[in-house]
DNA sequence: ACAATAGTGTCTCTGAGACAATATGCG
DNA sequence: CGCATATTGTCTCAGAGACACTATTGT
């Protein structure tokens, strides 16, 4: 049989496949909490259950999982988040009462203020410090996925400036040493934390500045590929 | 309706989903080389190519990814590999001739020796130098895939000794630190190398020695969890 | 002037890079 | 002994940690 005979004659639901879906953790950062995404489960199984934005590729329209996964987030948020990284994919057999199930986890991080309006009108979404998450029961495994991803932030706080992306565009340097300080859990010292940054030159001085009380901060934006540089050597986890 | 009802009710079959397999990226290093697992195709599409272990999961006796993904490496190799990671999760409308198809992609590190006879028996499996790569065509994306877990892996040489489970049981300090030669694609100082494995008490010294030519060298083999650790520091990239 | 926060100066300390010096086996 | 390879000593240097000091705003 030649392979385009093979291709013709191909017929997919002969075989038992898992269940496929696509989940994210989106996390921002708003008023010194990491928060994360939430959302009601609308349907069976664990209808009513708080669990992970996400859902079943579609066939037709998504390209790719990735996309898949941005086409959920920008259902919920009303933007497409400027960071999103593939986490890790997790099937087994016992997930989903429905039976073998897998779901292919992306991380995405964005500024609170660009998506707060459009979640507020949305029911059945909401921002929960991640510090809330420990007493909550929610759908399928998301409880642990969110921590898997809370770890790898973690991570990424230590030899990156990834985090970045959950503050908005323009932020000062004491915005992100702090967001750094609540993912490592730890207080950073500041010059260390200002001079990797500005050694590497990942950020730009926008000349503007912001003040709440005391000196005025200044205001920097990322420059273009900054979330790919990984630092040398790590703070202190 | 009850989730129960809805559980009875409910159909796998009704929704498209894309196919989906498990491959796995197996490397070994021998006589200088990295090297990595290929098998030939027995069925279309791509019949005769070239290309990584995997294939489908078996709903009925895998129970978890890796499992399944361990099962097809058990399957060529005879043996279960001491290390596996999962890399990344690739899933796209092009991927595929036959249509949207998603790929759950493992690193796995195995050494040469345990597999070797097993591997020369079987005839549609080969170890292949990853210098030789450029030249082949390999099935789907799978050279892409590679590509993907040598960066990976090259990234774990410079902050990790997880190459070590690439090495046979004991191995010596200079058996490893050329392996992360080879990987990193330059020399190490061979002070800083043994410097950071013993300050971080990642070995265990067998008391054995191994000669070939001039002084012998220690034998060692990793502790439990060595693989886990990450230096804060990483060597030059 | 003082409170509050931003940003700098500078010392210490760890660990990587460089490379010379020893050590231990073989013939 | 001389060769080959393993292992150690030791100096330099980058960059993190510590912490005191200066700078810039508002009240």
């Amino acid at each position: 049989m030649t392979e385009s005979d093979y291709l013709q004659q191909y017929d997919q639901k002969e075989f038992d496949t898992p269940l496929l879906s696509v989940d994210s953790t989106l996390f921002t950062y708003h008023e010194n909490k990491l928060k994360v995404l939430l959302v009601e489960r609308s349907a069976h199984p664990d209808l009513g259950l708080w669990g992970l934005p996400g859902g079943f590729v579609e066939l037709q329209h998504d390209q790719t999982l990735e996309q898949a996964a941005l086409r959920k987030l920008e259902e919920k948020t009303g933007v497409i988040p400027p960071y999103i990284e593939q986490l890790q994919t997790i099937g087994n057999a016992t997930r989903d009462k429905r039976g073998w199930s897998v779901t292919i986890c992306y991380t995405s991080l964005i500024a609170h203020q660009v998506c707060a309006v459009s979640i507020e009108t949305v029911k059945d979404a909401a921002w929960v410090n991640v510090a809330d998450l420990e007493a909550m029961k929610l759908a399928f495994d998301h409880q642990e996925i969110i921590q898997i991803a809370l770890q790898r932030l973690r991570e990424k706080a230590l030899y990156s400036i990834v985090p970045a992306y959950a503050l908005a565009e323009k932020f000062t340097l004491p915005d992100l040493q702090q967001l750094h300080e609540v993912l490592i859990g730890k207080p950073i010292q500041k010059k260390s934390f200002r001079r990797r940054i500005e050694q590497a030159d990942l950020l730009i001085d926008t000349g503007e500045k912001r003040q709440e009380s005391g000196r005025p901060a200044a205001l920097y934006r990322m420059k273009e590929q900054s979330g790919k540089y990984t630092f040398v050597r790590n703070l202190e986890g």
